[in-house]
DNA sequence: CAGTGGTCTAGACCACATG
DNA sequence: ATGTGGTCTAGACCACTGG
């Protein structure tokens, strides 16, 4: 599946350092050698020195500093970035717990007025909804709801083959790219806490404390076109799992 | 206090096209000139252009697209970025509330073990702690906890000095920047859901719904030698206010 | 002052998408 | 085949930091 073409220089670069991070060459908080020195080394160009630091600095493993050099990150890698889109299998199973999985109810129906505008599509059209709940030791920690308008799995599904349980994947984006030719380039989300009573459940599930903390992530999902391809809503449930982030501020200083 | 030095150019071509996008020339969704035009026309090696295109892609501003061309962005911006730290005072008059602030309480005491360690400071040595309230229309909205250790602070403000109440900014990263010369470089976060009952409260505050949805930010700021200077814990009540966030898939497609 | 990273240039060639 | 963005080079000069 992979042609394997040759990666780029300064991707190589970026390998082969992020390798000298960890096997003690470069230990966190070191200093890594001047750009001229790398470049030297390495034999190539110091722009594509400078091309592969950049990318580690963007990544946050090192750190630079004008007129002084670059440093290894200490406080390098975070848990489960929430900026990043999460794989709820591994979620669970990195924390030592028994991943389950439970498609609940998959549906061909009409859209909300609000997510036929986010989706961009006529409120008249079609859409296929499906509700899944994930679980850690057999408790609910995840449920999900997925809804895709008509014109994304028309041309590859027929509706009675996607109303199927086991036809959508549990992780939908790789439905979505697999199966639909339509990968997904970035959600944007809106995130919020809510309290596990006030969420309505749609399928056959266990019940909930109710007074459980929720954390709700409501996306839509776009294709490299900027086209909205998917409409999801992940309820999070309790603290079993924490969600970490980079943040920075942007706001200039009074 | 500022020098006003020259921007490098790819910053002025960025600020360049940023006034396209907004003033027509460039509308949502349009393509740019080909990176060959756009350096001809502003008189700069196309380096000078990748450069600023690549910023505005970063920013999100732009879409490129390799053997395509370079697009404006048709989702542009986002409300209240999760991933920025948030200006309170924005964040509440934005939205059509009056901005109140409360100093609840200041002290100088010892740390909690886990916050000791956060900070990489020693248990039994000393820190500055301050509680504060941010309303919206006179309901709470934002409680905050900061602490910082005394090594922060010690050369620029004195113990009496910093316990007075206006003491500390509302923002306590201009503080940290403006008194203490220790401006912060990023944050590292953890999210997680709460309920209103959970959160235990210091200083003297109106009660709220027990039952409210609460979201809990708690985090370690760093300065830019990566050396910690700040934990603090924002809890965010209720909905009065979204906050979005743009995720990204950095997993592999099986 | 020396050494570092930051900016910029002019030119070359490659990889990709599209007609 | 054409035009786009992606990678890379060799060299120059500037700006910042620290001894």
């Amino acid at each position: 599946m992979k042609p394997r073409r040759q990666a780029p220089l300064s991707e190589q670069i970026v390998d082969i350092l992020q390798g000298h991070f960890t096997d003690g060459t470069y230990p966190p908080g070191s200093q890594l050698p001047s750009e001229a020195e790398l470049a030297d080394a390495y034999g190539v160009s110091r722009a594509t020195i400078r091309s592969a630091l950049a990318q580690l600095a963007a990544d946050g493993a090192v750190k630079r500093r004008h007129g002084v050099g670059t440093f290894v990150s200490k406080s390098t890698q975070i848990a489960n970035p929430l900026n990043e889109v999460i794989d709820y299998h591994d979620l669970i199973t990195d924390q030592g717990f028994e991943f389950g999985f439970q498609h609940l109810e998959a549906e061909i129906t009409q859209p909300a007025p609000e997510i036929a505008t986010a989706l961009k599509i006529d409120a008249d059209s079609s859409v296929f909804e499906v509700h899944k709940a994930f679980t850690a030791d057999g408790e609910l920690l995840i449920y999900t709801t997925n809804v895709i308008p008509e014109w994304v799995y028309k041309e590859h599904i027929s509706d009675e083959e996607i109303l199927k349980p086991d036809s959508t994947e549990p992780l939908f984006f790789e439905f979505l790219a697999n199966r639909c030719q339509q990968p997904i380039d970035y959600y944007i989300a809106t995130v919020r806490p809510e309290i596990a009573q006030n969420i309505t459940f749609v399928g056959d599930i266990a019940p909930v404390d109710p007074l459980l903390p929720v954390l709700v992530i409501e996306e839509v999902g776009y294709n490299a076109q900027e086209k909205p391809v998917l409409y999801e809503v992940e309820c999070l449930f309790g603290h079993r799992m924490t969600f970490e982030l980079v943040r920075r501020l942007r706001i200039a200083i009074r």
